[in-house]
DNA sequence: GATGAATGAGTATTCATTCAT
DNA sequence: AATGAATGAATACTCATTCAT
């Protein structure tokens, strides 16, 4: 019960932490621009959180937790593997627009981190990883889904919902909606091929 | 004529900066390191560059051309789309893994840079982004693929390729190869539904 | 009457200090690390004591009051003034060896500390360079010892000791015991000269 | 011969470290104190060292072999070890009121650095302990001197002058001259007692 | 008595960049 | 063509201290 109390100031920090981070990177964050975002001192950051890596690792596990609940609750509502698939994918378009998950999109540059947070990241990414490949091995076992690798599978689905986040980030001017969400869905299911020749 | 000359010298750093670039990422590149990797001094850098966004332009535009080229060159031999994928899905994943492309990983974090440069690297995006949205749109004028929206497509294909690059570089376990080319292949041409219901 | 009382609390913090001052010197200690040390919240520091001068002053003072106690009652114990020095170097050795005295360790870096402390420091050094200048004054009364400048010598005799500190401290391998003690003494005593030549 | 060239700027860098560390010693030195000393901005320092520990080696090594140079020119011109004692105990406390040695001041506090530094400054510690135990154990194999511990006996003696110096830093009213040298010296050779009952 | 929150000034160190030679 | 020297601004982080509760 004496787990660590995230208090109100932290979350306000966090909150902050959050959208630098998305927006500028792990390295792009700096403590005074964080501290400024928040009006507070730079000292004081550091009264609520040992160091920057204290801070990136708070800001993921409440991230992906965030993440994980709405996943879980979204899946849950929907029985079979093809329905659950596309509310999933459509909750993670949403979260990545509105939101601007850290866990979605920071994750790209754990690269040069150190092991302790690289190893955390990690994690961290199963959390998102882990649901989809599920609903992969329902769908299969329900004989609804070709017999694919289910990790590399979700990893897939993954990568082309990422694909749009990181064009969107570069152009700025696609605002990832329903179609997106659509498009890969569609993508994923189907593949482009007019039929299932060869 | 008189175009910008390229001299050996100048290879020597872009070659060096181009691995950096790759394992560290465009902040993480200092100039101080590069010069050390190249044996010369920081100052001699700044002889044969402007500042640290030319070096990476350059870069930028050199590996750019080389990609362009070998998927250029590899679609050409292939005359129907479906072999023209595979051909150059296979080219990217060679790309890669073999000499780590920036074009194709430092993409991700152009976010924070500055107007210019985004741009930039937005331009040499449409680069390994247009063919494969020709690609594409050859096969569905042939009928052989679905009326899809070409670019989305592409960008698509393109992000599944990119979640296992990146999560090759967090997780540092899974060497990026044929199979994961013909699994990306499979999964965009074909979905992983049975069959085409719905 | 209402002198300032050390309350549990206080001496508690102030064993805390003693200990952190004597390993670390007086820039060394950290406020956060002594509440550490001693459960407290770092305010709860400065409930007690005014400031980081005001609890080095107190614990010199403390420590000052119980070496200056053990020197006395050690000297009063013997009679003429060879016994009483035997006595009380010995009696410095131990001081230094177990209790780590800062009176004794930490005055080496009153340099730098404001004007008011090092004059407080000096004065506190009196407490035990006075009982020797004292006893060897005592000794050229009685036509023991030679007449020498009685400052100075005790002044000798405290550098010899604190040199077996200070190595100490820096090699971590010689303890500091009674032979210490013997060779200090009878060189203080009898030089090194075979006889009194010169 | 491509020993590491100590520059003059350089050299100007030490010279004003070696003046900041022998009065607010090693930790009581700040990079910008240094950098507003000399002049330079900070960054220069860097440019000239790797960091602060550095700076720290390079003045004690330059001062350790400096120190070390003029005891042993002073100790060669005298024959008997009577007169070398004399004549390098004077050295000694030229070379610390005069250019304030570090290795002669500053290394009392060597007790909190990392491992590597204080195996360092035991090092140097040598220089000028290994000559003086050296003139003692001549003495001692010429009969002139008592059969004594000479490490400890040279021990003693710097430990004497450190107590003057020490005592002056603080006090700050008392030239260390040959008054002192002589009354250590004496001290040292043929000690307080009036003969050598006992 | 005690403390969580807050802070301004400080720490050592690194950055990309310039310039005289 | 090349570089040693220099730098202002930035980095993450620590300091002793204050104050409202």
């Amino acid at each position: 019960m004496t787990e660590p109390v995230i208090t109100p100031q932290k979350q306000a920090i966090l909150d902050a932490a959050q959208g630098l981070f998305a927006r500028h990177g792990y390295e792009g964050l700096s403590i005074r621009d964080l501290a400024a975002e928040c009006g507070l001192a730079k000292a004081t950051i550091y009264h609520h959180f040992r160091d920057k890596q204290d801070i990136f690792m708070n800001v993921l596990e409440r991230d992906a937790g965030c993440v994980h609940a709405q996943i879980m609750a979204a899946a849950k509502r929907e029985p079979d593997p093809l329905s659950k698939l596309r509310v999933v994918v459509h909750t993670y378009c949403g979260l990545i627009s509105e939101r601007r998950s850290i866990v979605l999109t920071t994750l790209r540059e754990v690269t040069g981190m150190e092991d302790k947070l690289r190893r955390f990241a990690m994690m961290n990414k199963q959390v998102f990883l882990g649901p989809l490949a599920a609903i992969v091995q329902q769908g299969i076992d329900e004989g609804v889904f070709r017999p694919v690798d289910t990790e590399m599978s979700a990893l897939s689905l993954l990568g082309m919902l990422h694909g749009f986040v990181t064009f969107q980030l570069i152009a700025q001017d696609r605002e990832i909606g329903s179609d997106v969400a659509d498009h890969v869905l569609s993508l994923f299911l189907h593949g482009i091929c007019v039929r299932d020749s060869q």
